[in-house]
DNA sequence: TGAATGATGCGCT
DNA sequence: GCGCATCATTCAT
């Protein structure tokens, strides 16, 4: 057994109400170990999007094979490809059978930043993953990872004790239809937040 | 400092 | 074809 210095996010944390999942991710810590080595990062900014009621849910018209992994367990990443270029990653929450997620959109460098360096070229610091897109580009996360279990070693989240003194809410970003829903939550103090 | 826009590919109508 | 849970660049104020 690895010795772990902090505890790891067990599937009974993202099998919630998602509205009190995405707040808690704040703070928390994304672990990947990929191909070249150790990455982590401390979120600072989600947003939830929630079942087929959500009209800004991509699961709001039904089970597609792109959406499927959020109609699955709770505690899988859903990762997705967007605008021709980009991925945006989601971790999925609530029961089996009901579609819904967490966006993560922004979060601050802790281990690994030489190699997201090298992902996203010309970035420093808190630019390489102020934003869902470059988030993903800096971790190198594609459709290869979508379905990842977040309770194997691969890919996880991590509580490592850190308090958030200031939580904001707003509408979400980027989505025309839903804005009356404030599911955007973030760190008010935090210097990495998106544009 | 903010608004407009092009890049780019895939899923859905 | 159209629209998209984005980003970097350009142009205007």
């Amino acid at each position: 057994m690895p010795v772990r210095k902090f505890k790891k996010l067990t599937r009974a944390f993202y099998n919630r109400p998602t509205l009190e999942v995405a707040p808690d991710l704040l703070g928390k810590y994304l672990v990947y170990n990929s191909p070249r080595g150790k990455l982590s990062a401390k979120i600072v900014e989600v947003e939830a999007y929630i079942g087929q009621d959500d009209p800004a849910c991509h699961a709001a018209r039904g089970l597609t094979k792109r959406n499927a992994v959020m109609f699955g367990p709770p505690g899988v990443a859903y990762i997705y490809f967007v605008y021709g270029m980009y991925y945006c990653l989601n971790f999925v929450t609530e029961p089996e059978g009901i579609p819904a997620a967490v966006l993560l959109r922004a979060a601050e460098p802790a281990e690994g930043e030489d190699i997201m360096r090298q992902l996203s070229p010309g970035k420093n610091g808190c630019d390489l993953l102020n934003g869902p897109g470059k988030l993903c580009r800096s971790f190198g996360l594609t459709r290869d990872q979508n379905g990842l279990d977040l309770i194997d070693d691969y890919m996880y989240l991590e509580d490592r004790a850190v308090v958030i003194a200031e939580i904001g809410q707003s509408s979400r970003v980027g989505v025309k239809v839903g804005k009356d829903r404030r599911w955007r939550f973030y760190d008010r103090i935090s210097k990495a937040i998106s544009k």
